[in-house]
DNA sequence: AGCGGTCAAGTTGAT
DNA sequence: ATCAACTTGACCGCT
């Protein structure tokens, strides 16, 4: 059956992970800012149970774990190592718990880095703190047992062939950790699923199909034949990813994200599967239980 | 408790 | 030139 993935935060439920700005942390001592940066990782890492907890209750397969769990960790200046923090080693074990409660509970956990990490750039610095970026998340990937950091190709630059030529470089530089858990994602604005399926070919990647992003920046190919070939580049739970346009298909822009799912944007070719869906929607865990009341109330209705 | 200005980072396309 | 969009609006000083 289907897992249904939520990204991040929660709507209703009170379950907070916490940040910092660096304009705010920067004006502390260094002891008070690592009693502080310490304090909101441990926060963090309990708000993370908490999530695992709701997630497993309420029928969620799959949660998302945002980029800052560690707040400011590979800032330039501000970054840290969680274990040089007061109590860190504490911290990294209650993360370590974290991922063993998520297998005893059969959760699937991802990384989705932010829209900063280019490994296609021509800015050699851009890619290094991409690097960095992701080197931090495969860390925290492996403590708490995530299997996928999923990103975008980044920009066109006005020659997509060759920005991936440069993406392909970079891979080289990655650790296993981060290898072995990367994918990449079809965007909206420059990469469509037909210029990213050969790359991760090559690469020997996975490729998460946003069929909403390919519906927005649509490449010829259906949803049907995009999904058989996204299947084939798993070795393990395919990844996919869903939403609905907030002001609808026919609206001024369809690609911000609904609140919830229309029940016409779930692709009927993924019914059945084995795969994980996250749900981009605004209303979250909300929006989670009514895509999946709707899809169980299909399903009976339609034998 | 609530308000408003502000916040590390890149790229794109609409206005 | 500015802005919103993207995986998530949240933080923080002020009243």
């Amino acid at each position: 059956m289907i897992r249904l993935g939520l990204c991040c935060k929660f709507e209703k439920e009170p379950i907070k992970f916490l940040t910092a700005t660096a304009l705010h942390a920067g004006k502390l001592t260094p002891a008070e800012r690592a009693r502080k940066l310490a304090a909101l990782c441990a926060a963090n890492a309990a708000a993370l149970r908490a999530s695992l907890e709701y997630c497993a209750a309420h029928g969620i397969g799959c949660f998302r774990v945002n980029s800052q769990v560690l707040p400011l960790a590979t800032h330039p200046e501000l970054g840290y190592d969680l274990k040089d923090l007061p109590g860190g080693e504490a911290i990294v074990k209650a993360f370590k718990d974290c991922g063993a409660q998520a297998r005893r509970l059969g959760l699937r956990l991802t990384f989705h880095p932010d829209q900063f990490i280019l490994l296609s750039s021509p800015n050699p610095a851009v890619t290094a703190a991409s690097v960095k970026e992701l080197e931090y998340q495969a860390q925290v990937a492996g403590w708490i047992g995530a299997d996928v950091i999923n990103i975008h190709a980044g920009g066109a630059y006005g020659d997509k062939p060759a920005a991936l030529g440069r993406a392909a470089a970079a891979l080289k530089k990655l650790s296993g950790a981060v290898r072995s858990r990367l994918a990449f994602e079809n965007d909206d604005r420059s990469y469509t699923p037909s210029d990213l399926l050969p790359f991760c070919a090559g690469q020997k990647l996975p490729f998460v199909y946003d069929v909403h992003h390919h519906r927005c920046l649509p490449d010829g190919r259906s949803a049907e034949e995009t999904t058989a070939l996204a299947l084939k580049t798993w070795d393990r739970e395919p990844l996919f990813h869903l939403s609905s346009p907030k002001f609808g298909w026919r609206g001024p822009d369809p690609r911000p994200h609904h609140d919830y799912i229309d029940l016409k944007d779930f692709p009927s070719c993924w019914r059945g599967l084995a795969i994980t869906i996250e749900v981009e929607a605004k209303a979250k865990e909300l929006a989670i239980k009514r895509l999946r009341r709707q899809l169980l109330a299909r399903r009976a209705g339609r034998k």
